[in-house]
DNA sequence: CGGAATGTTGAACCGTTTCAAACGGAGTGG
DNA sequence: CCACTCCGTTTGAAACGGTTCAACATTCCG
């Protein structure tokens, strides 16, 4: 199960769970989301371990996906969430959600409560700046990924995917794998991009065919990773962000 | 030109630009952004009244865009900047920025250095709190975007959009205007959705033959709001979002 | 083993693009 | 005041990328 300890709102999570008089007030506790299940179904049978609704969930290890769905019954996935990222962070705030959650493979995730979280925001800049940091980083991706589908052809949306989704689950670029699962199915990519699941089979076969990807059962490796970099137009500039204060955690 | 005077962020501006302790030491400028122009090459020429790179820029009046262009050099318009909104708040980290804003129409900025910023969100938690529910919206926002480009068909995206803009220049609502400005070039528009500005012109001379808009010389009016609604199937969930503890600023 | 979900393939179709040409209005200089 | 240019809009015809539908193969999983 990849988890990414280096994040600092991991560690700090981690350090919360150990700590006996916060988890002795039950305001952090790990759960695990099974595969494919909602998060707000799983805020549903988790509530006898307390009111969910008023925690915000953060995502320790595994991956899951968040998606929205149009009049038409037009699934768009918005977004992939990777360890050290919330997933329901406007739940602080009064507001519909309008997205969905959904773990793509088993996922641990921690539930604090919002008395806590607001707490240790004001308490602890550095914490609230870890949080916005993420933030900004979402959005930059989020940006990424409207480029993505509005202006590049199918086989460009499909590598650039796939070097982002390599470049995301390799803990901050430090275990960088060439070889990675891929646990998404082909309907699930084509939602990430706009296009049909059929369209996905067609162009991820050109792909293979060319030598730029190669597949296996729920994984996928890239031989030549600079190839597969250009003709995706990738560059992972918009997925890191630091402090400029560097601040400890 | 609109102003969105209740917006806390402005009304927060317009305090501390007043006050003459803060002004004297030249921390909160407001200036004036023309038509068309880059953020970017804006601070270049403001950099006489200090050092620009080192302010954050919150926009006061006017609209602004944000756009990312494609290896092919094909734009796409990643968001629109209404009053209330920082326009380059991710400078406060180091990080390349992967996409630049450019005035729609006269903007008024104010530019608040960075030490500034840090002290008052870290000092009064309700400046951050509005901070981080800005982002929050604007990710929120920036999900619905790639829900419209993504899943929905020409007609259906370019209703979605002129809705959501309706919505946004109409200060939060209150002084809703069925008939507005919409200065934006049918080349513009495409970037938003990702498509041509042909496609775009079609399209446009579709709704506005099916009597959903109308238009003028820079201006658009919308004769029957709910019909338009509902052929863009648009919600103004997505693009509110309240404190549940209702802080004051 | 059996059934459901996912992947694969082909052919026809369609929404959007591309290219090219013409049109209109605004601004400018003579 | 006209001629000129520039920019955005408009329109048509052909081409294309991606969709749709339908059938079949494969894998997964109870």
């Amino acid at each position: 199960m990849n988890t990414d300890r280096f994040h600092p709102l991991v560690q700090l999570i981690d350090r919360l769970s150990l700590h006996s008089s916060l988890s002795s007030e039950d305001r952090v506790s790990l759960f695990e989301l099974p595969y494919s299940l909602k998060l707000f179904e799983a805020k549903r049978f988790l509530s006898s371990k307390g009111d969910a609704t008023d925690h915000c969930h953060l995502l320790i290890s595994g991956v899951a996906y968040r998606y929205s769905v149009s009049d038409e019954g037009l699934r768009q996935i918005v977004g992939i969430h990777t360890p050290g990222e919330f997933l329901d962070l406007q739940q602080l705030y009064v507001g519909t959600v309008e997205s969905d959650v959904r773990s793509l493979i088993r996922c641990e995730v921690a539930a604090i409560s919002h008395g806590l979280l607001r707490q240790l925001t004001e308490e602890r800049p550095s914490i609230g700046n870890a949080l916005f940091t993420s933030m900004l980083v979402e959005l930059s991706i989020a940006r990424e990924w409207m480029l993505n589908i509005g202006r590049r052809d199918a086989r460009t949306r499909l590598a650039h995917f796939l070097c982002e989704f390599a470049f995301r689950i390799s803990s901050r670029g430090l275990t960088f794998e060439k070889k990675y699962e891929m646990p998404m199915t082909q309907e699930q990519l084509a939602d990430c991009f706009g296009l049909t699941a059929v369209h996905v089979n067609r162009t991820f076969k050109g792909l293979v065919r060319d030598g730029l990807v190669e597949r296996s059962k729920n994984g996928i490796t890239i031989p030549n990773w600079e190839a597969l970099v250009q003709t995706a137009g990738f560059n992972d500039r918009y997925l890191t962000l630091r402090n400029r204060t560097s601040p400890q955690y």
